[in-house]
Parts: structure tokens; sequence; C-alpha cells
DNA sequence: GACACATATCTCGATGTCAAGACAGTACAC
DNA sequence: GTGTACTGTCTTGACATCGAGATATGTGTC
């Protein structure tokens, strides 16, 4: 039960409970380290992609079109919603994938208020080359654990995320 | 086995799997929801703080500070380290933490090229009345699992982030 | 059919971050 | 002690993001 085996986040638990013994610190314990495994993640990412020319920004917009199949085509409205990011934002960012050649921006022939957005040939391939190259690593990340575990994991952060799912 | 409990990830997880049928992409079951809920933390957070007037950067470094016990006091460099941030970016923090009277800076007497940052009382007062806050929203965060559950989740996460904390 | 309201996208200004490098001071070998 | 490498902090410029608001179009009600 005592596993030498410490992490940041119980030396971090360990500060807290010296000063504010009064307060219970737990919950740390699983979302700092949520937290802090993101940011770890983040830069694996960066390193992946960076190996096919491309920024995390913009492997989320490509990958959201990737995903949505033949023909490749959303709206920004679509985009920002998978992305999470705000209007203005990924008007910029379509802005910069166009000029990289990267997508392609047409008026919606049903609203004249809206665009489609859709990946040209050149993005579909960059995407492709980078998703495999990320899933690689992330199967790396996570060789610490077996199948089984894996499974629980996911299921456990599946009910903290249901919430917010809505 | 069919739990109908699908969650933005499920959804994303399906659509890979027809769109790359040849492709292994359970690592996102797990890696993708610890994003997406990192994601969620920090809107969670950026409400707790605002109750308090604090935004998440000037928690971090407060926070540091303050779990390092009396007297408060740590160089700008254990504090980029602490908060995972550039020294550019650090310095530009303590200026604002300083000129909203949160902190102080002073030259540190053994080391001629080093400066000390130091809570004030009223910087005190807002970290701890903060992390209160945080400490009860994230309990609530944690609702949906049990004590043994979230410990299991801890250990898991832990195993994870072993490789980082070296 | 005209009005108010909702939706889709874009524009603009402010902000926080990073990366690279400047600068002052320290440590150690010889 | 002098020279060289290292450390700690700050400066600068570029950049992606956000939030608020502008513009244009669509939708529903009376």
């Amino acid at each position: 039960m005592t596993q030498d085996a410490q992490d940041e986040v119980d030396r971090l638990v360990t500060a807290w409970r010296a000063e504010r013994p009064d307060l219970d610190v737990e919950p740390l314990q699983v979302l700092s380290r949520v937290s802090r495994l993101a940011k770890h993640l983040d830069r694996a990412r960066r390193a992946a992609f960076a190996e096919h020319d491309l920024e995390p920004w913009e492997f989320d917009v490509l990958t959201a079109l990737r995903r949505a199949g033949k023909p490749y085509e959303l709206s920004p409205g679509a985009l920002l919603r998978a992305t999470l990011v705000t209007s203005g934002t990924m008007t910029n960012r379509i802005d910069r994938l166009a000029q990289a050649g990267l997508v392609v921006r047409r008026p919606d022939p049903e609203d004249r208020r809206g665009v489609l957005v859709s990946l040209t040939p050149a993005g579909l391939d960059r995407v492709d080359a980078a998703f495999a190259g990320l899933l690689r690593r992330e199967h790396e990340l996570l060789a610490g654990l077996g199948a089984e575990e894996q499974r629980a994991l996911a299921g456990l952060l599946r009910t903290l995320l249901a919430p917010f799912d809505s």
C-alpha cells in the first residue's frame, strides 16, 4: 500500500496537507492529475504534428472535417462546436488553413448567410498522416496500462464527463 | 455491456471507426477524455476563481507561494518550475500580481541576480478563499464516483504520469 | 407583408503566452 | 585572479485566442 511511486501530485497533496490540514484535498488526487496529464499530452501532440508540419489547432480543424466523411465538408459553425473555440478564432483558423491550401471555402448554396469549408486533397493527406502518427504516440503513452486497465480508466472518465456532454 | 451511456468521445470514436477502420483508435477512449475533461475543468476553475476576483493564472502563482508555507516566499525561477510556464510569462505575471497588491518582490539577499516573491496578507486571504471554493467545486465534479473509484482512478492516472515526473 | 427576433459569419481591439536573446551575477578550474 | 561556462531574471516581438459587436440573412408571428 505504501508504494514509493510518488509523482508531482502526491508531493503537492502532501504540501497542502501540511499547510491546510483542515481541508479535504482528496479531489486533487484525481483532478490535478487530469490537468497535468492533459498538459503533457498537449506537448506530445505538438511534437507528433510537427513531423507533418501541422500545428495542433490546424489538426483540430482538419480532423473534424476528416471525421465528417465524404465530402469532408462542414460549416464554420459546426467546426467551432466540434472544437470548442469562439467564432472569431474559427474565422482566423479557416483563413490560415485556406491560405495554406489545406481547405477551401465556398458559399452555402442553401443558406446565403452560410459558408462551407472542405478539405483539399492536400489537406486530406496531411491529416491522415498526422493522425496515424498521433495514434502511434498515444499508444506508447498508454503502454504502462494493460487493456483491462485502459477500459476501466476510460469508463471512469466517461462517468466524470457525462454531466458535461449533457 | 452495451450501455447506452454514450458521451462525445464515444461518438468521436464511432465516427473514426467508420472512416478509418484500418486504424486502432482505442487510445482515444482514454486520452481524448483526459483532454476534454481538462478543458471542462479549466472552465469550472475559472468560474470558481471569478467569485474571488482571481484569474486562473493568478491563482496558479499564488497557490505555489501558499503551498510553500511561511514565509510564503519563492524565487521567480521556483515559481516557473512549479507552474510550467516560461520565464517571460512569469515576469509578466509577477508584475501584475505586484500591481494588484497580492505579492511583493524583493532582492534576494543571498544572490544578487535573484529576486524573492512573497504573498502579501491580502494575497494570502484571497488564495485561501479561492482554494476553499475550488475544492468545493471539485468535490461536486467527483460526486459521480465513490471513494473507492476515485482512488482507483487516481492510481491509474498516476501510472500514466509517472514517465513525465521522471 | 412587416416587424421583431434568431442565426451564421466576420471584424476588431485587448490580452496572455511563448521563444529567443540580452544582461547581470555566480561558480569553478587553472 | 582571470577566463569560461552557467544561472536567474527580464525584454522584446510575434502570435493565437477571446469577447464584444457589426453585418447579413433567415424565421416566425401578428
